[in-house]
DNA sequence: CTGCATCCGCTACGATACTG
DNA sequence: CAGTATCGTAGCGGATGCAG
């Protein structure tokens, strides 16, 4: 087709960062992705590891990051059974930019807070009188 | 304050990385950080530039974002009223990281795709036939 | 031990209409 | 032109029970 190679991003590169961002962006698998970094773990120990999620977001969880390639389900069909999970070479490379992504929001952490204070104090008697 | 930079990544350190890619990660806040990284817009400009955005996630998505100090809502009281929104410095830092995982997210698309497309083959018939 | 299906509630999102 | 309020929908998310 006649491809209209962009000079700069266009809108469209853009949504597909937004399709990466937004399964990134769920709070549970990076969370996930972070502890995978840190070697191959398996079903219980994630769950027990990431305090406050629960078994179902786990597996669609691991599951959406399994099926984008980003992790690797091993299962071992023994009794009882058991399945490792681990992160592949494409998850390791996404391991870069988020961490990168993750510095960023560590370092800005207070700004943005404090951001946000201020902004909540401006709209808390915006218009009103004392 | 002590910055005793960790020995490794704790948890608590991924929350708070969780929720500004919570923030980042919903698509519709990328796509007006980077708009707005091409300079200063108009509210109907970015309605007009990203396709399929509603007014009510437009202007959710630029309160939300202002709220964290990464844009800067200048409200000209005028007839017809004109608001303009831009990027502040914060923002602009954030655009690096941002468009880091934009360069990643373009290079290994095709990666994903092909990983969710042979995941879906695989559980298409998974348990099925001999 | 691991995974899945169901029920149920909640919040986020989209379209419309109205105001300044 | 910019923004808000309301309504309706739909997908997300949590708890439980069951199956391999």
């Amino acid at each position: 087709m006649g491809v209209t190679d962009p000079p700069a991003h266009t809108i469209e590169s853009c949504m597909h960062v937004s399709d990466v961002l937004a399964r990134v962006g769920s709070k549970w698998s990076i969370l996930v992705i972070a502890k995978l970094g840190q070697g191959p773990q398996r079903f219980n120990a994630l769950k027990r590891e990431i305090t406050g999620i629960s078994q179902r977001m786990l597996t669609l969880t691991v599951r959406g990051l399994e099926r984008d390639g980003l992790i690797l389900r091993t299962a071992t069909p023994s009794i009882p059974p058991r399945v490792d999970y681990a992160l592949t070479d494409l998850g390791r490379s996404l391991l870069e930019p988020v961490q990168a992504l993750g510095e960023w929001a560590i370092a800005h952490r207070a700004v943005v807070e404090a951001a946000r204070h201020t902004f909540d104090a401006q709209h808390r008697d915006a218009g009103s009188h004392d």
